[in-house]
DNA sequence: TCTCAGGGGCGAT
DNA sequence: ATCGCCCCTGAG
């Protein structure tokens, strides 16, 4: 096992909050399906330990999906204007917001609208058992993300069979959309506002998903994700009119937290949904 | 058994 | 811009 580079890391709320629903937690240790890879985290008194798997110490890939460069200090600092945002960095001191892998974001999120947390982690879960291939370690099976060529093959019935329900149809015509586009393959070279605008091409994306995706799948700083959640962060927090549409809304948080609204975004969401709380 | 809501989006109006 | 509907599941 190799030693995390950073120790003001908080790694549950990091890993099994809101953002990611990639990774399994058994007999306290975190196994994460990531990038065509599997990835092992132990938490010990000193310090966060990891490996990957099939191929060891792949400290390239651990580096860019914890973001360990970016200046978490500074960024807590810049997004702190307020008791909301204070209150939340400190109950989820550590946490940082990760860099996934764009077409393992795409799906998850498309398969995530109107749904619980909890409900679409074991439907990704389900979707990785089903479709993707199997990798076993130290005595246990997990399952790689599913190829975009065999998401498009996947017949509506074995997609409703990973409880994707009416977003079945969602995902098996997206894969065929990136097939068709090559869009997974040009989306990370552009900007913010083109990124955004293919994506809102894509049935079953609107702007909520888009900007998840945009956030934890491109690693884009500038959104918050106006689901349920923020809505009412909006409404309750910060006397947004709950009528605004949703890119005046966007614009005013985004504008409020100097284009960091994305970080601001995540302790508040977690906070105001009770993460880890009971 | 029933109701309700869940990190929404689509299509008709 | 609004609204009914989409499918399913767990909580209460």
């Amino acid at each position: 096992m190799n030693k995390l580079p950073i120790s003001d890391i908080n790694i549950y709320p990091t890993l099994l909050g809101g953002q990611s629903f990639a990774w399994e937690y058994i007999d306290g240790v975190y196994w994460g399906s990531l990038n065509n890879r599997i990835v092992k985290i132990e938490e010990r008194t000193d310090g966060i330990y990891w490996q990957t798997f099939p191929e060891n110490d792949d400290h390239e890939f651990i580096s860019n999906y914890f973001q360990i460069s970016k200046d978490y200090p500074s960024i807590l600092s810049r997004i702190s204007k307020d008791e909301h945002v204070r209150s939340g960095v400190k109950k989820f001191k550590g946490m940082r917001i990760l860099k996934q892998d764009f077409i393992e974001a795409f799906f998850s999120f498309i398969a995530s609208q109107n749904r619980s947390i909890t409900l679409i982690r074991e439907s990704m879960r389900l979707f990785r058992q089903t479709f993707g291939k199997p990798v076993n370690i130290e005595g246990k099976t997990f399952y790689l993300f599913p190829k975009v060529e065999d998401i498009a093959n996947a017949s509506i019935e074995t997609l409703n069979k990973c409880k994707m329900g009416y977003r079945s149809k969602f995902i098996k015509e997206a894969a065929q959309y990136l097939l068709l586009t090559g869009l997974h393959l040009k989306i990370e070279k552009m900007t913010r506002a083109e990124a955004r605008e293919e994506l809102l091409k894509v049935n079953g994306i609107g702007k909520k998903v888009a900007d998840c995706i945009l956030i934890y799948g491109l690693g884009h700083e500038d959104l918050f994700p106006l689901d349920v959640w923020g809505n009412r962060i909006a409404e309750n927090y910060y006397n947004l009119d709950p009528k605004l549409s949703y890119d005046e809304k966007l614009n005013w948080i985004n504008n409020y937290f100097e284009g960091l609204s994305a970080y601001a975004g995540q302790y508040l969401f977690e906070s105001i949904r009770g993460f880890g709380e009971r």
